[in-house]
DNA sequence: CCACCTCGAGTTCA
DNA sequence: CTCGAGGTGG
């Protein structure tokens, strides 16, 4: 039948959608459904009739709109509402003892004395962590992870899963929610779907959650709809127009009658012990359940007290994800391999007999150092532990059971005597864990420290093998030969996998490398503990290389983050000749050396540290804090020689003797107001 | 002096 | 992601 007027057609559309999104829920979400099969595919088919008649009253809520849309071209970045935080592990009720034990006094310490905790325990599904925001109700993205940060749009593919509400239900939809939830696959259809694959002769994934993860990265939504993926609901995130909810739990029901899948079996505890006892019982159930967990979640229920709580780093405070102990399996240890490290370090690792645990199949572990393969008592040819668990990097353990108690055991395996890279003797410097190779020249530690430029310095194109490409070569040899491939451009064509356009782009990334902030450089071109962040201190503390170079070790100390030890390792390194010849090298290229020298934020206190002590006069402490955090300072409890001034009031204590001593300004109410309205005076 | 936090460094597999 | 160590705050 075909309805002649288009205003009965809408209706019947309407109609048509409302009853595909109820028997899908009822089917992909309730596991319930109300309707056979074949009746579910007249409706669709139906549906689909009359819009191919009426395109115009297509709209991409409509169920015949999950697969419709075409591939995109890439993924898109896209910034979270809200950043994604990781959770804290425990492994053992001790471990989650103690984190409520932390709780308990991190409230007590704000004031929050005897808190009345209630726990929701969630099944922790090892799949991808997924953000959907709804916008009046209407799916409109749905983004990966990623950093936490950023992740990538792949909303596309989310469409695809029946599992996710096109539309919320519900009358009153919030103007913006935002849903976080996992992307799984579950076991059966992940069988069934190599099951296929096997027999059309195309390869298979090695477990369902790389198989999720390959799926939702699709650039071809269609490849994605053959591919069955779940999802389940577990959390809000931002919320404006509605939606005032006291604990997580009511936010979960919220979840399920807006159309999520939300796990049936979460549980709101009262007590410590009935928190561990559900914990272990998921451990006991994890073998059943059809999708695959590696944990269980614990938070607290309480709205009000997760924001009280808040974040610390990048884990929440109020959250914890209870990890299943890891799966091991036996095999044999082949040989121990010596890896040069960016400093020269050589670091063991461990060649296996390639073995399946955990769902992948290892062949290669660390050993991270001497000590470490000491204390695990290794040796080559004997049957050793092998250790993997979900997103845990494999690790070699212990000798397999009883060999230990072998009377005839091979040697114990030593470090080598000369570089395994260049032959150069070996050391052992005083008080490390590492025997060295002591040259500079070293091929295998020059791969490392410009591989790490390269990164650093965010140069595309330039990997780890295109550097092993060039050096062989004889193109480059430090940091500083990067900037001069340019001369080079003819012969760069021919290396394997460079046309025309790849050594244009190659080029212009290196050009705009140097543009790369003064901090950035610091940390490319690799000072042993100087990372990015202490690049960064470093950098707006002295503001130019040569202030730098010229630094003494005191001076480096004023530097936040910096304390005696690493400012003699950057004083040391700095001086050595190589390392002055590389900096003078890359400024000659253009990098950048400098940057305006501001200390924190922007404000009249901007970077200074400032003690209170004592009553004061006029201001509460807490007012006074208030105003120097506005203008930029910090706070902190205790005097030391980087705090810059001191505030007393009345009665002030031990901390007012020590400032003396140490001979930093002491300033009363009225010092520190006039610091506030206009500075501290430029010292000299 | 202790507890907590932050930073650096290395690393596995697809 | 995890480990260890240095640094900071109480």
């Amino acid at each position: 039948m075909t309805p002649s007027d288009p205003d009965g057609a809408a209706a019947r559309i309407a109609r048509l959608r409302e009853l595909l999104a109820h028997h899908s829920y009822r089917y992909h979400v309730l596991d319930d459904p109300e309707i056979g099969d074949a009746e579910y595919d007249a409706l669709y088919r139906e549906l689909q009739e009359l819009e191919s008649a009426y395109p115009d009253l297509v709209t991409p809520d409509s169920p015949t709109q999950r697969v419709g849309e075409a591939p995109v071209s890439d993924l898109v970045k896209v910034d979270h509402l809200q950043r994604m935080l990781s959770l804290a592990n425990v492994r053992s009720a001790a471990e989650l003892r103690a984190w409520i034990q932390r709780m308990r006094n991190f409230l007590a310490r704000e004031g929050i004395e005897e808190p009345s905790f209630e726990f929701v325990a969630e099944p922790k599904i090892d799949g991808l962590a997924m953000s959907l925001v709804y916008e009046h109700g209407l799916l409109v993205r749905g983004v990966t992870r990623g950093d936490g940060q950023t992740g990538e749009d792949v909303t596309h593919n989310l469409r695809t899963i029946a599992q996710i509400p096109l539309r919320l239900r519900g009358a009153e939809p919030p103007a913006l929610v935002e849903v976080r939830g996992e992307v799984y696959m579950s076991l059966p259809d992940f069988q069934a779907l190599n099951e296929r694959r096997a027999a059309a002769g195309e390869s298979t994934f090695m477990n369902p959650r790389n198989s999720a993860a390959g799926t939702v990265r699709q650039l071809d939504p269609r490849l994605a709809a053959g591919r069955p993926l779940s999802f389940w609901a577990y959390q809000l995130g931002v919320v404006s127009g509605g939606l005032g909810f006291a604990t997580h739990r009511a936010a979960l029901e919220w979840l399920r009658e807006a159309g999520f899948p939300v796990h049936p079996d979460i549980r709101v505890l009262a007590s410590e012990d009935a928190v561990v006892a559900q914990c272990e019982q998921w451990q006991q159930r994890r073998g059943s359940l059809d999708f695959e967990i590696d944990g269980v979640v614990v938070k607290v229920n309480d709205l009000e007290l997760q924001r009280r709580l808040g974040v610390v780093g990048r884990e929440p405070r109020w959250a914890v994800a209870w990890k299943f102990p890891p799966t091991t399996a036996v095999t044999t240890l082949l040989d121990i391999g010596w890896n040069p490290g960016k400093f020269g370090d050589l670091h063991p690792y461990a060649m296996l007999e390639p073995v399946h645990v955990g769902g992948v199949t290892v062949k290669q572990a660390t050993l991270h150092n001497e000590e470490d393969l000491a204390r695990k008592d290794l040796r080559v040819g004997e049957p050793v532990i092998v250790l993997r668990a979900g997103d845990v990097i494999p690790q070699v353990v212990a000798p397999a059971p009883h060999v230990a108690e072998r009377s005839a055991r091979p040697q114990r395996p030593r470090p080598p005597e000369h570089c395994p890279v260049c032959g150069t003797r070996t050391v052992k410097p005083e008080g490390s864990v590492f025997t060295k190779c002591p040259n500079h020249a070293c091929p295998g530690r020059r791969i490392q420290l410009l591989t790490h430029f390269v990164a650093a310095m965010d140069i595309e194109g330039l990997g780890e093998r295109q550097v092993l490409a060039f050096m062989e070569r004889g193109w480059v040899q430090g940091a500083a030969d990067i900037y001069r491939l340019r001369e080079r451009e003819e012969e760069l064509v021919e290396i394997p996998g460079y046309g025309e356009t790849s050594v244009r782009k190659l080029l212009d990334a290196i050009e705009a490398s140097k543009t790369r902030p003064f901090g950035r450089v610091l940390f490319a071109i690799g000072i042993e503990e100087v990372g990015d962040v202490t690049g960064r201190a470093l950098a707006r503390q002295l503001g130019d290389i040569d202030t730098l170079l010229n630094a003494s070790p005191d001076e480096l100390e004023q530097t936040p983050g910096v304390g005696p030890k690493m400012a003699a390792a950057i004083h040391a390194q700095l001086a050595d000749p190589a390392m002055r010849a590389l900096i003078a090298a890359l400024r000659e290229h253009g990098l950048q050396f400098a940057q305006e020298r501001t200390l924190g934020r922007e404000g009249t206190l901007a970077g200074r540290t400032i003690v209170l002590t004592g009553t004061l006069p006029g201001i509460t402490r807490e007012q006074a804090t208030e105003m120097i955090v506005e203008a930029g300072g910090k706070v902190t409890g205790s005097v030391s020689k980087k705090t810059d001034y001191v505030v007393a009031g009345a009665s002030a204590g031990t901390k007012l003797a020590r400032a003396e001593a140490l001979g930093v300004p002491v300033l009363d109410e009225a010092g520190l107001l006039g610091l506030l309205a206009t500075g501290p005076d430029v010292k000299s």
